[in-house]
DNA sequence: AGCGCTTTGTGCACCTGTTCACAAAGTCCT
DNA sequence: AGGACTTTGTGAACAGGTGCACAAAGCGCT
């Protein structure tokens, strides 16, 4: 077990110690395109057809030039003078990051944060199927949410070679996140979600990004201190 | 309003839109400090008093070099040939980050993210105080989660102001996102951690995270995709 | 068909971040 | 005190990512 968190190159760590550069796809571009297919099924919805780089930057909320230079990797999907097909690019950038496949996710930790993530409709609309709900609390093994039922720890190992399980989400507290690993990465799940905020150790071989709710707010506390201690940093020589 | 998704250097884009580089601290090292601020704590809870940075690297995910780099960001705080004085180290970490000082946030959407949210413990250890709970179903509006009482949207700027709220989580339908977020920023918030899947619009003024299950899930996606059609790919050619 | 307009795709320079490798600096033992 | 050992802090090379600026390419109008 070594630690390579794997490290989206975005809101985590840049690019992975895993250098699985099998394709020619940058991390950092990796990251955007989901954001690139959100953006654009909300244009399909309401009836565009074609987007230009530019109004599908502004709407990503990034530069245009960056935009292109991330859909160059997926191929010359554009048309020059006019713009990208959106229907086209929806399944361009679905096949590139596998979307067309069928993933089975695994839940683990029914507290609040499992609820909430159990009921989150985003899962199903991508591919991804949550097939069970695990806790380790007897108590709550046998409640049906959100029309599946919880099923206990012990469970997990069957469940995962049952259902092909390749994503678990650890919703679990700290104390016990490493323990579901290891079990998870033990019946062959490859791909981790962690919400527990603990560093999880896995062998390289099996992908982790994290989301950690609290490392969020400390880099805006970082930000938000900045702007009210540094701007007016001129009469502070005398004040000090 | 423009859009610069603010996207820490980790698990969003690497820096933002606003180079907003007054101390000398990159953003990658920014995201980084949290966690080593987590593992010194679990250090110090088991009695370590000094820590070196081989040991603080294997614990918090990351090499030994790219650690003591980042450290030095801050000072010289190390001790040649022993190590780091854990309790120091705390303290030095807590204090560039701005957690010395005192943050109120506030919710918006109690959902079932929201619920999670208002009941994280992790919330309170750092200097963030959740002071308010807010929700536009008048169904909600009175109910008690973890001593504090949902507040009707309407009451959003008189309790930003009230509190000096800095910092706002949108945890509400993606429809809503955006009208609470300029409100939030009209109201005087500066820090905004979004739980929403949309891109919101923001001055440049303000500070904006995104938090995107959906997103993890897809990059996740995308590697587990590749472990396994990579690997034997050669036969492929005829079967097209 | 030709011309001008629009927009893509990309070469290149810049910049941020990572990693290596080692000198500087301190501790501990004799 | 002196020397061996440990560990920090950092200079320098490298890698990855961003943004500019423009040539190439397609559309539509005349």
């Amino acid at each position: 077990m070594s630690l390579p968190q794997s490290e989206g190159p975005d809101s985590q760590g840049p690019h992975s110690p895993l250098p699985r550069r099998r394709t020619g796809i940058p991390e950092a571009t990796v990251a955007r395109l989901p954001v690139y297919l959100r953006v654009l099924g909300g244009l399909a919805e309401t009836g565009v057809t074609t987007v230009s780089s530019d109004a599908l930057a502004v709407a990503a909320g990034v530069g245009s030039a960056k935009l292109r230079k991330d859909l160059s990797h997926l191929g010359s999907y554009g048309t020059r003078g006019v713009g990208y097909d959106v229907e086209y690019l929806v399944y361009q950038i679905s096949r590139t990051l596998g979307l067309t496949q069928h993933y089975s996710v695994v839940i683990i930790g029914v507290g609040n944060l499992g609820h909430a993530l159990a009921n989150y409709a985003g899962f199903a609309s991508r591919g991804f199927q949550i097939v069970a709900l695990i806790d380790s609390d007897p108590r709550r093994v046998g409640e049906d949410i959100n029309g599946l039922e919880v099923r206990h720890l012990d469970e997990l190992e069957t469940v995962v070679k049952e259902h092909e399980v390749s994503i678990g989400v650890i919703a679990t507290p700290a104390a016990s996140a490493q323990d579901v690993c290891d079990r998870l990465v033990s019946a062959g799940v490859t791909s981790v979600l962690n919400f527990a905020p603990i560093v999880l150790a896995v062998p390289d071989t099996v992908d982790v990004r994290k989301v950690d709710l609290s490392i969020e707010l400390q880099i805006l506390a970082f930000h938000e201190q900045r702007k009210s201690a540094g701007p007016p940093a001129s009469l502070e020589v005398g004040a000090g």
